[in-house]
DNA sequence: CATGCGATTCTCT
DNA sequence: GAGAATCGCATGG
């Protein structure tokens, strides 16, 4: 069921990106699984994409992670309080990620509701990259792990949309990025609600 | 070692 | 719709 390592292999970060909206992600932390399935994803593209941490080939402590082979985990904190999990794409020394930015939950939304301080469910309980990463109990700890761990994983469970249930432009947040902030690469499921707006 | 800022979210207005 | 919270990381001296 776990989506195979080949998955994550490809060169073409923009592809893998709009084929994730569907897939189903899920966690086991502390013993309980949560998750569900993507509607929302930005495409980070390696060194010559201004947008990305590893623009120019930046390596660092943190960038090190997007250098690795695909199939893994990239955790990092952004504004000193959010978790951001993105996914680890292409052949090791090209660092391509991908962030997921809204789930709509199916698993384990009890649990998401204690991690988020949210006694009474609404729909942004997954909304936002920062969100997704709470409610999924995700940090900082699990950066680097195998997407073929018993921790963290992808599954193909049959959902797919259409190009007329999917929605393209440009990336949140990162204005500072020149010309390559309006590049269409952020994809989302069109009107579901756990996409962060704008959502039509 | 000092400094500046970010792939954001929440709360209140 | 605006402002605060908050700290690790990248950069330069």
């Amino acid at each position: 069921m776990k989506l195979s390592e080949q998955f994550y292999l490809g060169n073409d970060v923009v592809a893998i990106s709009k084929s994730l909206l569907g897939k189903y992600l899920f966690t086991c932390i502390d013993s309980v699984i949560t998750g569900g399935y993507i509607v929302e994803t930005e495409a980070y593209n390696g060194a010559i994409d201004r947008a990305a941490h590893s623009y120019g080939n930046r390596l660092t402590p943190r960038t090190k992670t997007m250098f690795m082979q695909g199939g893994i985990a990239y955790v990092y904190l952004c504004y000193g309080i959010h978790e951001m999990f993105n996914i680890v794409t292409s052949v090791e020394g090209h660092a391509q990620a991908i962030l997921i930015r809204a789930v709509h939950p199916t698993e384990g939304i009890e649990a998401m509701q204690v991690r988020r301080n949210m006694p009474v469910l609404k729909s942004n309980i997954t909304t936002g990259p920062g969100s997704v990463a709470k409610a999924l109990g995700i940090s900082r700890n699990i950066n680097a792990i195998s997407l073929q761990s018993d921790t963290l994983w992808l599954e193909d469970r049959g959902l797919s949309f259409n190009d007329d249930q999917i929605t393209t432009g440009p990336r949140i947040g990162v204005d500072y990025a020149g010309e390559d902030a309006s590049l269409p690469y952020r994809f989302y499921v069109k009107g579901d609600i756990y996409v962060s707006k704008p959502n039509k």
